[in-house]
DNA sequence: TATGAATGAGAATTCATTCAT
DNA sequence: TATGAATGAATTCTCATTCAT
C-alpha cells in the first residue's frame, strides 16, 4: 500500500490511480466536512467522488483510515502555505501579518474541514490525536523560533518566546474561530483582514500605555 | 462496575425526582466526556447514574437532548465561576489574572468534557451550535466592557476593545487547549498557573519595546 | 452472560426468557440444518424464531457463537439419548442394537443437523472442532468400555477394543450417513432397523466362515 | 506442490491452456482445503495459481463451478487409485487391506480436501451433492461385487453383502475420519496401517467367539 | 487471451428508543 | 414511576464478477 510520490509522471496509468485517489479523498472533504465523521456515509463520499462504494476500499482500508488520511492532507496543505508564505518576508511585523493572513486564507477555504479538525473528536484513534499534538507543538517551536530571531535582531523585546509563540497561536486560532462558527451564520461576514490588523496592533504594543 | 452506594438523601418524593436527574445528568458527564457522543452509549449513562435505560428517557427525549442539557450545564457552571469570581477583583489585571485562573481551573476539573464542547461538533445541531456562538459572543462582549472600564479608568492605553477582547479570549482558550490536549500526555504536566502569568505579561506589554 | 442452568423454577420470568432462547436456538436448528452456516442468515432465523433480529443478540453474541450453542446442545440431546438407553439394557448385543437404534432415532429427528455436524466445517472454530473430536473419543472409549465387559462376560471373544470400537462407531455412522444423504431423495426410504440388523449380524459373526 | 509431471501433449496452444486450468485447479485445491469453501477468495485461489483473478473467470465460470470441478478432479483421484490397486490383488482378504491401504494413503495426502469433501456442505447444491451420493453408491456397489465373488469363491461365508459392504465403508470411512480430524491434532500420530490391520480383523472373524 | 481496477449487492451487527409490566 | 427486554433501521465492509484495456 505504497503510493508513489513521484507525481512527475504522466502516464495514463499512474494519474488515472492518483486521480481516483484525490479524488475520493477531495470527496471525503467535502462529506466529512459537512457531517462530521460519524454522520458522512461512504456510500456518499463514493458518490461526491463519482466512483463505486467498493472503490473507496480499494484505496483506504476504512472510513477511519480514509479520515485519516484526508486528515493528513489538509493538515500538510496548510503547513505547507504556512511555511511558504512566512520565508517570504522579514520582518517580525511581516511575518505576524502572514501567519494571520494564511491562516485566514485556509481557513476560509478549508472552513468546515477545520471544524473537524478542531474537534479533535473523530476516532482519530491516538495516533493521529498524537500527530495533531505534535503538529501544534511543531507550529510552537516555529513561532518560537520566529521571536527568537526577531530578539536577535532586536526588532521586539525579550520576551518569553513559548509563552509568547502561545499567545499568538492563541490569537490565530480564536480568530480563526471567529471564522470556522461565526461563518456558518454568514450575515456580517465582516473583514476578516482588517479584525487581524486590530489584532496584531494589541500584540504588538500590549493593552498597558507605553 | 458498582454503582450508587450514596444513596443518602432523604426527601422523598421532590429530591428523588432532582436527584435522578441531576445523576443522569452526571453520568452523562462521565461518559460523553470519555468517549465522546457517538461512542457513548446510554446504556452506559444509565448504568453509571445507577438508574435503568428506560429512565433517562423519563428525562430526556433523546440521547440528543441529553447530551445538550448536560452541555448547557457545563457551561453555565463554568459562566457562574467566571462571573462570580471577577466580580471579586476591582483592577484590570486582577481581572485578567482571574480569567485565566477560572478557566484554568474549570478546564482541568473538566478537561475532557470540554474537548467535546470544543469540538463543536456532535449533533448539537444547529440549536445549541446558536448557543455556543452566542456563550461566545457574550464573553467577548463581557471581556469588551471590562476592557472598557479599564480603558475609562486609564488602566490601560484605549484599544479596538472587540479585537482586544479577541486576543484574549485566543490566549485563554489557547492556554486552555495547551490543557485539555497536552494533558492527554501527562509528560510534563507543567504548572499552568506560571504559564498563565507569562502570557498575562506579553498580553499587557505586547512584543515591542516600549 | 450466565444463563442459569436451573430451570426447575417455572416462575414466568425465567420461563420467558428460558423460553426465547430455546425458540431461537430452535430457529437455528432449523435454518442451518437446511441452508449450512453461511448461507443461513440471521434474519430468518429470528423469523422462524418469531423473535426481532436484534433479539438474537441479546441471547448470543454472534451468529457463530449462535451456532456453537446450538451445536452443544445437539450433542448434549445425543449423548443424552446415547447413554440413557444403553443403560437400559445388559447384554452386549442388546447394547449393540440400542447404539443402532438410538442413532437412527436420533438421526432421522436431526438428520439436516447432522450433517453439518459432519461436515465439522462451519467456523466452529477450534474450539468447537475440539470438542467434536473428545465427544468422538468419549464415545469411542464409551464403546471400548461396553466391548471390555462384554468380553470379561465372554459374551464375545477377546479384540482389540479400540479398533472394535470403531468398527462400530464407523458402522453406526455409516448407516448414519445412509440416512442422512440418501434421505435427501427420499426415493427408497428403506428400513434402516432391519439394515442394522444385517449390520448388527456381520459385526458379531464376520466375514469369515466360523 | 509438484503437479501434473505427465506434459505429454506438445501443441503449444493446447498445452497453455491445459496448463493454466489445472494449476488453477491445483490453486483451488489447496486454498478450499485450507480455508473452506467460503472463506476461500478467488483471489487467493488466482495468486496460488499465479494467474490473474480475470483469467479464473476464463475457465470457470463462478467458484461454486471452480468448486465443483476441483471436487470431481479429487474424486475422481481417488476412484482411480482405488480400481486400480484393487485390481492388482486376488484375495478377498487383500482386497480389504488394499481398500484400507488406498484410503488411508489417499487421506493423507488429500487431507484437508478430503474433510470438504465430507462435509458435503459447500453450495455443492444438489448437482454436485447427487454426485456425491452416486459416488458412493458406486463404491457400495464395487464392494458389494468384490464381496459377492469372494462368497462365490468361498473365501467368505454367504452375508447381505450390500450391508457388508456398509459395514466396510463404514469402517473405511471411520478409520479415514480418525486421519482426517485428529490429525489436526498430530499428537499421536500413530500407525494408521497397524490400526487398520486390527479392524481388518474384527471385520473378518466379528466379534463372537467361533 | 489475460488482467486487475471497479463495482454494488448483500449481511452481520449495533443501539436508540419503545412499551408492557 | 421505573425498568430492561425487544426491536429494526441503518451502516460498514466484503468479495464474486465484470469489462475495458
Amino acid at each position: 500500500m505504497n503510493y508513489n510520490s513521484d507525481k512527475g509522471k504522466n502516464d495514463d496509468h499512474d494519474m488515472h490511480l492518483a486521480d481516483k485517489r484525490q479524488r475520493i479523498i477531495n470527496g471525503a472533504i467535502t462529506v466529512f466536512a459537512c457531517k462530521g465523521f460519524y454522520k458522512a456515509k461512504i456510500e456518499e463520499i463514493a458518490a461526491q467522488a463519482g466512483v463505486g462504494k467498493g472503490t473507496v476500499y480499494e484505496y483506504f482500508s476504512s472510513k477511519k483510515e480514509l479520515f485519516q488520511e484526508m486528515f493528513l492532507y489538509i493538515e500538510e496543505k496548510y503547513e505547507e502555505m504556512f511555511q511558504q508564505e512566512l520565508s517570504l518576508v522579514d520582518t517580525f511585523y511581516a511575518k505576524l501579518q502572514k501567519m494571520f493572513e494564511v491562516t485566514i486564507r485556509f481557513l476560509e477555504r478549508h472552513k468546515e474541514m477545520a471544524r473537524i479538525l478542531l474537534a479533535g473528536y473523530p476516532p482519530v484513534s491516538e495516533d493521529i490525536q498524537r500527530v495533531l499534538l505534535e503538529k501544534n507543538q511543531l507550529k510552537l517551536e516555529e513561532i518560537s523560533k520566529i521571536l527568537e530571531e526577531a530578539i536577535g535582531r532586536q526588532e521586539i523585546r525579550p520576551v518569553d518566546t513559548f509563552a509568547a509563540a502561545q499567545v499568538i497561536l492563541g490569537a490565530l486560532f480564536f480568530v480563526g474561530g471567529q471564522i470556522l462558527f461565526a461563518g456558518t451564520e454568514n450575515k456580517k461576514k465582516f473583514d476578516y483582514d482588517e479584525q487581524a490588523q486590530e489584532v496584531i496592533d494589541i500584540l504588538l504594543k500590549g493593552f498597558l500605555y507605553p
